[in-house]
DNA sequence: CCTAAAAATATTCCTTTTCATATAATAACG
DNA sequence: CGTTATTATATGAAAAGGAATATTTTTAGG
């Protein structure tokens, strides 16, 4: 008696008419884009052992002199009690060291140590890789396109605070 | 904007002239764009009390006549079992129904009641309003060139199962 | 100065997600 | 057909994340 849904062919994820209201919606094309392209990427990073958490906040802290925990989270896209705790357990690893700041005793340096960069350096290389294929797959110029429109999109979606 | 991750311009990385790897990578653009492009709308819909996985999942539902619990998580982004959890609750809420299928019993529909239609259709006329404020601030012509962009990357990275 | 407000980080508590696996049903193949 | 593989969803323990708040330090105002 259980009878099928709807009793004709219901939709099936995204294949026949495409009329939902995501399908046309810029936010989730865009979280979509960076979900796809991310993912491959991101599965190599895991397949390291190394969260994608992990990944950014390394990545975010090469060639810097050291980031505060606030714009480290802000850089991570992520919110600073999370970056907190990672940070502690980044520390305890050995792959990161903390500084509270010698004339604001309020704010604290997190900087790679010697291991991190040693750790980051095999990943940003991957990535280096990774984007290599990627911008060859989608063409140099369409790779520029797209930058200068995300990078608009950046300028007037998140005015400097 | 008070938890809201994500906004503002890249981190100041120190000495001028330094340049991060991240700020010249393709993924980190994608994904900073993506999180700057939503933090406005995301602050509205928790202050309308629903976290965006929901607001995801509802809007994922909205125009079809049902999806799969895999299907809905891959719309949404996000992981089978964590979509299995949510819907849970939201069948229990009363914005879902379950309905397993009745040629194949693995599979269970989900669909959005009468309720959860009313949920979302106040949430989406409330995307489309921000969406049309975001368009204007980028202009049109500028929003076109953006989706082409993210269509063609989308498809370049994500080979269709 | 002294006190109130603001800022940066840490902490607490609770929800959600993730990873791995279990369960169940269908498909494939000898 | 019976057995093995594969697919779809659910479940359970552990990790991560988020909101709110505490703590410490600096800044501003009178």
């Amino acid at each position: 008696m259980s009878g099928a849904p709807g009793q004709g062919a219901p939709v099936d994820a995204g294949a026949a008419g495409e009329t939902r209201f995501v399908d046309t919606y810029l936010l989730y094309l865009l979280a979509r884009a960076s979900s796809v392209a991310s993912a491959e990427f991101h599965e190599e990073v895991r397949a390291r052992g190394v969260p994608v958490t992990v990944w950014r906040i390394l990545a975010s802290l090469k060639g810097t002199a050291g980031l505060t925990v606030g714009d480290l989270a802000r850089s991570c896209l992520a919110n600073q009690p999370a970056i907190s705790k990672m940070v502690d357990k980044l520390v305890i690893r050995g792959l990161l060291s903390r500084q509270t700041d010698g004339d604001d005793r309020r704010r604290v340096w997190v900087r790679l140590t010697e291991t991190g960069e040693a750790e980051v350096d095999g990943l940003i290389a991957a990535a280096e890789r990774h984007q290599a294929r990627l911008l060859e797959a989608i063409g140099p110029g369409e790779a520029e396109v797209l930058k200068r429109a995300l990078t608009l999109l950046i300028e007037h979606a998140a005015p400097d605070p």
